[in-house]
DNA sequence: TCTGGGGTCCTAGGACCC
DNA sequence: TCTGGGGTCCTAGGACCC
């Protein structure tokens, strides 16, 4: 059997913890740039207001009901999701965390005799560990796993743990279930189900297997599987390290100038490699882009894109800065305002065994040593310390205008109590 | 005026080999 | 008229997730 503990509504629940006058009003958070919808409070959801929907749409909504906004706070976030793991651990050593606000629990070697009472005091120690309301869904398969949490918040009664086992059960359940509503099955899936007359998890669930994997492929035939009991989706203990790390970034005004996007690369290029270099990797390939809004009317968007391979794998924050700064700089158009860009860091080695140039005209240990030590002292410092000289020291242009502190993670936000 | 960011896996098709 | 067969590796793009 396998849970999925899955945080209610988690950024706004991570708001509300500091701020508990907040509890049953509506909240939402947005993106980075204050650009969209990211988290919603019930109560918001209530008002009709869509995942993702661009805030100037909505400030009408927002102002009549008298919405709180937050800007994302991603270290609060992520550090509240660090103590919710912290609290499973102490259920179950097989914890796979499966992204900020949700994390797998592996059953198979506890001695569980009643797994609604393990449910519920899952449920209850979260929320007097961390203080975050948090949905406990237990089946045989990851995917019934996610169905069963997901009932949780639909109904309240639940009150916050559901356990799907009996088969009976769990045919009703996929016939009240949506099929868009299944792990897995996306828009475009939904739509080509549609059309053939599937529209319930349960008109899935009895089609002929054939015929789902010739339509929707492996993964399709596998969701199915996992909805009949049997296992596809692995359990992963230890994360596997990344495959790929991009930065990209939507500026808050316009960039017109080329010094200006190089100092924003060079940030990108900053963040990106020290997290290479926290995962022991070195990387062969590094994709850069730039691009203008894709929103605005009349205006084709102009988009340039540009690979860049290195010989040598290398994980130097230098050395891979200088030639992305090269490339920005030969696909800038003067005279173009730019809004996005980004980069993308791929094709990894582990750093214990590069393959040498014998032309390479880099001290490779300078580097490594001097890499360390930047690292070093960042995590020290806790900050951001040390970084390119050509990194703008503003650090990224975004509009961040309804930001929290960092309560948990920052002595100099700590919260105050007034007695 | 204003529209996020970071990932994974699968598959078809091209390029190449003999 | 008529042009094989079997394989691997890589990549771009699609679909999905949060």
């Amino acid at each position: 059997m396998y849970a999925l503990a899955d945080c209610d509504n988690f950024f706004v629940s991570c708001e509300r913890v500091f701020e508990p006058s907040l509890r049953l009003k509506p909240v939402l958070v947005l993106s980075n740039n204050d650009g969209c919808v990211i988290a919603r409070s019930n109560e918001v959801k209530a008002l009709g207001i869509k995942m993702g929907s661009p805030y100037f749409q909505i400030k009408d909504i927002v102002d009549r009901y008298n919405i709180r906004i937050f800007s994302s706070n991603f270290i609060l976030y992520g550090d509240m999701s660090n103590r919710i793991i912290m609290t499973l651990h102490k259920f179950c050593n097989s914890v796979e965390k499966y992204s900020i606000d949700e994390a797998f629990l592996n059953l198979k070697d506890l001695n569980i005799l009643d797994y609604n009472e393990f449910a519920q005091s899952i449920h209850k120690q979260c929320k007097k560990n961390v203080g975050l309301p948090i949905s406990v869904g237990i089946a045989k398969t990851k995917t019934l796993a996610k169905l069963a949490s997901r009932l949780c918040k639909y109904y309240p009664a639940l009150n916050g743990s559901c356990v799907l086992k009996k088969t009976e059960n769990i045919k009703t359940v996929l016939t009240k279930t949506k099929i868009e509503d299944i792990w897995g099955i996306g828009r475009k899936h939904t739509m080509m189900l549609h059309s053939f007359g599937i529209y319930s998890a349960y008109d899935f669930y009895i089609k002929d297997p054939t015929w789902i994997k010739k339509r929707m492929g492996i993964t399709g035939l596998s969701t199915q599987n996992e909805l009949k009991g049997i296992e596809c989706i692995a359990f992963e203990t230890s994360p596997a390290a990344k495959q790929q790390i991009s930065v990209t970034r939507t500026f808050a005004a316009e960039i017109d100038n080329l010094e200006d996007l190089k100092e924003q690369t060079s940030l990108y290029v900053d963040k990106a490699c020290s997290k290479l270099r926290a995962q022991h990797s070195l990387c062969t390939q590094v994709m850069v882009f730039i691009l203008t809004n894709p929103f605005k009317q009349n205006t084709p968007c102009l988009y340039d894109a540009k690979k860049i391979l290195f010989p040598v794998p290398t994980n130097s924050s230098l050395e891979i800065n200088k030639n992305v700064a090269d490339t920005v700089k030969e696909m800038f158009r003067p005279g173009v305002r730019y809004k996005r860009a980004g980069i993308s860091l791929s094709h990894f080695v582990n750093d214990k065994n590069i393959q040498l140039d014998l032309f390479d005209k880099i001290d490779r240990n300078k580097h490594t040593n001097l890499m360390k030590t930047i690292d070093e002292i960042n995590i020290k410092t806790g900050k951001n310390a040390i970084g390119i000289a050509s990194e703008s020291l503003k650090g990224f242009k975004m509009n961040r205008n309804h930001l929290s502190k960092h309560f948990t993670t920052d002595w100099n936000d700590i919260i105050e109590l007034h007695c």
